[in-house]
DNA sequence: GTTCAACTTCGAACGTGTTCAAGAAGGAAG
DNA sequence: CTTCCTTCTTGAACACGTTCGAAGTTGAAC
């Protein structure tokens, strides 16, 4: 009965993201989810472990479509700015619908010990995947693969900060992030095209050094070793 | 009776630190709380209006003993280094001891509406006394007003970033985030020697464009007016 | 056809943060 | 002294996320 657990899944699945956008994420219970979906409380709980884990599944289905949609402009794009827009924009514009959502995540992004911690082992593959795709961006800029690395994390690292202030923006159609993505493209691209300067290729390794320290460097990219220290 | 309510405010908010440092802040109750107070529940709920209050007060307190030590060791400190060194640190040592309540504050710091949310009015005070701390670092650099109090959020957020990272470090004294600092130390300081120079001028005051239409600039230093945006 | 193990379903029960209405205490005003 | 008003106290009650054990269902192995 393997399809049919899964077509229940999407059920809940689909049901509970149609209640949050409707009453939002903290005013819908799980009792509501199970409800609409005509289960038991506890059978949502056999398919999902917690009410965040909900919306986790969900941001693991933006991550696909922003790879996706990304990949696409990607392809079209010539120069970096082009390049970095549409990576940026991408994103912005999905996660812009679910703000309330998105915001849920945040909470449990920084928190300690929590499954889907920025530094959790768990949310390894999907930071992973993320750092791929800003690394995509500098991949024809003539780097050694560990500089366009630490660049392509440097530039997730942004992207997160981005997307923690969009989920607070309330500006109408969110101009705010809008104008912030700009003027933060505005700014990086050029340093960017000095990547292979020493001065910038500098800082570059500094913050690579930097990085290695922090344990958040990881050397092989499709196994996620987990952290080691202690 | 106002003397005596002072009192047990504090009686309360002791007797909380200590379970929390003895338990951890998700393990201890309310009731727990109020049991080893020697009070009713409802009566702690009238002195604080919710559990993450009382880590709350207790961070205005740490803010307030990390401005008392941060400025003792800036009267001593002559050059950048040790200045930024200065700030960083104390709040570094302040913040280890603790990091299981702070880190508890992390997950409200991020979430939308919350009451103490990095962006929201309410905590607007404690953010403008840690930026200004920052601001005094570069306070004898010859700068506009304006850039120096750009660089003090710059550096106010950085150190955000730290206390992010450290919260999540279980490294043996925390070494990942002192090696961290260090070399974010390293790398800033040169660049806060440049900041006059009209290439990194020319960063901070784009930087600070960037802030005004995020809503983060705040012209007026003591009035922390709220947010506008709806 | 029987057995068995895995999968699924269920809703009562638990523990939690928080609210609330009812009162107690104490003092100020008349 | 009586009447009010404010401040504080109390524990029951609420709503929620989550857990649990018991029971139902299915399909493969024999």
């Amino acid at each position: 009965m393997r399809a049919d657990g899964e077509a229940k899944r999407a059920l809940i699945y689909s049901t509970a993201l149609a209640l949050f956008r409707e009453k939002g994420f903290e005013a819908t219970t799980m009792r509501d989810i199970a409800q609409a979906a005509g289960i038991s409380l506890g059978s949502a709980y056999h398919y999902f472990p917690s009410k965040v884990a909900i919306v986790f599944a969900y941001y693991e289905e933006v991550q696909e479509t922003h790879e996706r949609r990304a990949e696409k402009q990607l392809a079209s794009a010539s120069d970096l700015r082009a390049k970095l827009g549409a990576v940026f924009e991408t994103k912005l514009e999905l996660v812009r619908r679910e703000r309330a959502l998105m915001g849920a995540i945040a909470a449990s992004m920084v928190t300690p010990g929590d499954t889907m911690s920025v530094f959790s082992a768990e949310s390894g593959d999907l930071r992973e995947r993320g750092v791929a795709l800003f690394e995509r961006i500098v991949e024809d800029l003539d780097l050694t693969p560990e500089d366009a690395r630490t660049l392509g994390l440097l530039l997730w690292t942004a992207h997160l900060g981005m997307m923690l202030f969009l989920v607070h923006d309330d500006s109408r159609g969110q101009r705010r992030t809008r104008a912030l993505t700009t003027r933060v493209l505005d700014s990086v691209v050029p340093l960017l095209h000095l990547a292979t300067t020493p001065l910038v290729a500098g800082v570059v390794r500094a913050v690579r050094q930097l990085l290695e320290e922090s344990g958040l460097w990881v050397e092989d990219r499709s196994v996620d070793r987990a952290r080691k220290s202690r």
